[in-house]
DNA sequence: AGAATATCTGTAGAGTTGTTCACACGTTAA
DNA sequence: TTAACGTGTGAACAACTCTACAGATATTCT
């Protein structure tokens, strides 16, 4: 999921050894409005976490609020240290966090714009009509 | 708290064999809004799509309008056979379409869920500022 | 026709990811 | 204290992904 591609070749010029360009006016426009390599590659990091089915059901019932690990657990189907593990991974860059409560861990969305993604790609993947998640989204 | 106390499976079919659960409740709720598991995988796939620096620069890109194939691998820095690999990629899933004129290739963005998807993330990665996302700091 | 061009595809290998198992850690109950 | 519990972690391994290279295909030029 995170495999840093080669970066793109230092912004000015163009025209790099032997390559090929039909339209560099185009080009040079694209080039310069290309976010910078660190952004892009945080991009595909958090796009990646979403890119493993048992972690987007883990975060599609953390739409509805906290839940705990072993609720998780049985509500994604996944084994209780899958979902430790994903949920280590989603930890890092803070799309989740977690509240303490003895030996029990409640975990919830950190971040609204997760919310968004979701719901955004459940539209695209044809998941249409129906309420579904759209209530969960306003909180 | 609710203690688990793990009653017979309140008639809903929460789930099986020797799963703990805290909330019943909760977790039959969340598993009657889960999208068909069908719908998650087709998630997790086209966010796997968006998941590689090459591919979100090459679709970075393509929101500026349709370009060829040279012209993406000056653009994005990867190699013209790494472009269309990934061009390959994203055709499948009609994330990108092709027009073909001669013996050049013009790609354009498919589908104006995708182009929300970047524009989402762009200003998310943008608007968190120098908070660098760190992989293994979570822990 | 042959050569050059633009794109596409197959393959191998290096690297990465997800899952499972076994156990460790801190907390609560007995 | 000991035992049970909920969760976290490390290691191992199969499965997958990305990249580079070679070559294939299709189109255009001379």
């Amino acid at each position: 999921m995170t495999r840093s591609s080669q970066p793109p070749a230092p912004a000015g010029q163009v025209s790099e050894c032997s390559l090929r360009l039909v339209d560099a006016d185009k080009v040079e426009q694209v080039r310069s409005r290309m976010p910078e390599e660190a952004d892009v590659a945080d991009l595909a990091v958090v796009f990646g976490l979403l890119s493993d089915p048992g972690r987007v059901r883990i975060l599609i019932a953390l739409l509805e609020g906290e839940m705990c690990v072993c609720d998780l657990a049985a509500t994604t189907g996944l084994s209780e240290s899958g979902v430790s593990h994903a949920l280590r991974l989603l930890r890092g860059p803070r799309v989740v966090t977690v509240r303490r409560a003895g030996r029990m861990a409640y975990y919830s969305l950190a971040d609204s714009h997760v919310r968004m993604l979701l719901d955004l790609g459940l539209t695209h993947v044809g998941h249409t009509g129906r309420d579904r998640l759209q209530m969960a989204a306003g909180r």
